[in-house]
DNA sequence: CGCAAAGTGGCAGCCACTGCCACGTGACCT
DNA sequence: AGGTCACGTGGCAGTGGCTGCCACTTTGCG
């Protein structure tokens, strides 16, 4: 890697970092993109290089987890059975969220009450969601694989996100696999109503 | 109702009908509030009286069905069971797209397109989502109740999301209903993979 | 060493969105 | 019926996110 590129890298991750400690001391809504730049000491226009949007700049941080999450995903050997990659999938997200901690707490609690924020989350999980559906189609083949992948996938990331989402209201002290488990659970057995005629 | 009141409710359909047909004759992107309000006869403030973000201009018809759709499962009697209650809650969903067709392709592709907007309608039904699972939860009752009536809500919305996008797809000529009912038929029998360690 | 490629940043400008205030119109009450 | 009061309307000025353009600087490479 060139020089070039490392003081970009570390460019972007100064970007990144400046702009939360400013969000978390002033919120979200009230710090400029100026003021941001300014205390990255680069210009504003440079800092639009980086992240096109300010809510970039907030969600960066997750988005990256959620991007190396499904390259485990990927990673996992080919003949591996679709249950066991997506608990390999599970527990690695788990294992992120839970050391990295006090950053993802905040962030969360800044995009929760953030609309703009908020959305753009939202979107990208629902976007992650996709993509995860078409590995896991890909992996089972057969007929109608599309549509049980998009459920599959659907579940995995509701089993995700209730697990972080409680785990990070309280505060980082519960046990977030003990709710992961008992979502699993729920659906390997039959705890979850369908809707029927 | 008033004369105050009916007048309101005139304005606000108009401004919504005027701004879906500037969008789709130039675009989201490309058309500008002040165009909206002026083609619509309000003034600029006026129209951000009504609705307060671009994005919602064009999804405020959605996002009213998703409601009416909410509205119809709190209908139900108290002491249906809930796949019943869940079952009319997706027949009115695919009534009402259906009926609404054109409209329906239209703002979804539009919407499809911009980041602002397909965002925002992610959140509207993650939220849907959420307020679904409380009603699903109150209904249910009992231990981990809450947890099941989250993956429950995330099934049938996963059902309606993927039944109406292929139908979205081909353009309205699909049986939508088809997707449906093959869907809750891989979600009755085993035929989702969930993570197993 | 010199040139091409690529990153930086300043400037002007668009437009979504807001607070403020004056005006006019419908609602209610005597 | 008329007055008044609440409330919807809209103009104006201003903030800030975001972009196109262009000149300047730095890096990589022959």
């Amino acid at each position: 890697m060139g020089l070039r590129e490392t003081k970009m890298e570390r460019t972007r991750q100064l970007l990144a970092d400046t702009a939360f400690e400013l969000f978390t001391a002033n919120g979200f809504a009230a710090t400029t993109m100026e003021q941001i730049a300014a205390a990255a000491e680069v210009g504003p226009r440079t800092l639009y290089r980086y992240y096109a949007t300010k809510e970039a700049l907030l969600l960066t941080f997750v988005e990256q987890r959620l991007d190396d999450a499904l390259e485990v995903f990927r990673a996992q050997p080919e003949d591996a059975p679709v249950p066991r990659a997506l608990h390999e999938l599970i527990d690695y997200v788990l294992r992120t969220v839970a050391e990295s901690g006090d950053r993802i707490i905040a962030v969360y609690e800044l995009a929760w009450r953030t609309p703009s924020a908020r959305a753009r989350l939202n979107d990208k999980t629902t976007r992650w969601r996709g993509e995860l559906a078409t590995e896991i189609a890909r992996r089972m083949g057969g007929r109608s694989a599309e549509l049980a992948a998009t459920l599959a996938s659907a579940n995995t990331m509701t089993v995700i996100e209730v697990s972080v989402r409680t785990w990070v209201e309280s505060g980082g002290r519960s046990n977030m696999r003990r709710i992961t488990h008992r979502a699993l659970d729920l659906l390997r057995g039959s705890g979850v109503p369908v809707a029927t005629p």
